[in-house]
DNA sequence: TATAATTTTCAGAAATTACTGAAACTTCAA
DNA sequence: TTGAAGTTTCAGTAATTTCTGAAAATTATA
């Protein structure tokens, strides 16, 4: 395949930043590569427009499935596989949100609980158990939160992305509805 | 220093997580450590607990500092400088959501901004464009949530973080409130 | 101004991570 | 079965990143 300059260098830039997101250089590139195609790609062909071998799209394209990012497809009488970006925006969104909280969440998380389950046993410990249980406390609030978002209808994640700049004026609104929930309970 | 075992373990695990947070094992390592502990430490003392070279130290403070992670200061008639973590862990997690966003969102904001500017000028193109549309517009909601989260005061933000459990109650509390903000104009 | 205390720099070594390409494997069709 | 079409594996190499430690720079004190 053949790419426009333009679209060259978002795929070489897609790759560069690939390392800031957790997967590396050609990784990135085969991604952006996929999501900017408006057909399915083979093995090969990713391999020829981005010069890599193919050897390391093998690899790569497992690791994109292990991200869940990308889907094989088949075209009948032809034994190739043929490799797509999944759903919509909102979809890979899900996804990379999900595998980073597996990534750089979880293992914390739980040596944190394990941690904060022993007693403190020294005048050292009690004082880092204080901060631990503080990073725990925020870690499980991110961990619910991306939980949450994991059941949202594209539609809902994409209304609650747009309320940004409404994120303050919805949380002091929340105090005069809580209160009003609270007063009807009471009533 | 001496560390606990627990907190020996807690350290190397911060060191190795690291690498997924966007420093390295020894950055994650100097971080911990300077977490948990009660006083603020030397160079040397970080260097000496950790087993890891002076200059390596001297690299991975500047690399906290420019996360504004960590704080020098002195003691009277001590002319060694002292780091401690900077103050909560609502000001730690904001400043990891800040230098995140700077690092892996910017930079492709940027491009895609630039690259959305050209007229596409082939089929393939456009229909990348669209792709790149999509990005770009889910990639400026992300970053008007971090922006808003930054002014947020650490109650509001742990509010919102605890609010997880109710993603769809903060949906509904924005109906209710536009709602009647609606209704007020339209009186 | 000299010197002692401390920090920073940076060239090269060490460690880690990514990539290639040839061989092994799998699958299907004849 | 055989072999053609395709994919995966992995040992070895290349590229990148991290770390060390000695030398240079900085800063305070006498």
């Amino acid at each position: 395949m053949n790419l426009t300059p333009n679209l060259t260098s978002f795929v070489m830039h897609f790759g560069e930043m690939g390392s800031r997101w957790g997967f590396n250089r050609t990784v990135g590139q085969m991604y952006a590569l996929l999501v900017i195609s408006a057909e399915p790609l083979t093995a090969n062909e990713l391999a020829e427009t981005l010069n890599i071998s193919r050897g390391n799209v093998s690899m790569g394209l497992k690791e994109l499935q292990s991200w869940q990012l990308v889907q094989v497809s088949h075209l009948p009488g032809d034994r190739k596989d043929y490799f797509r970006a999944i759903g919509s925006i909102w979809d890979m969104a899900k996804r990379v949100i999900e595998e980073r909280r597996k990534r750089e969440i979880d293992p914390t998380l739980s040596l944190l609980r394990d941690m904060l389950l022993d007693k403190p046993a020294s005048a050292q410990e009690k004082h880092a158990q204080q901060r631990l249980q503080e990073i725990h406390d925020l870690l499980e609030s991110v961990t619910n939160w991306t939980n949450e978002l994991q059941r949202l209808s594209p539609d809902n994640l994409s209304t609650l992305l747009k309320l940004s700049s409404g994120v303050g004026k919805v949380l002091d609104m929340k105090d005069k509805f809580i209160g009003k929930e609270e007063r009807k309970k009471n009533r």
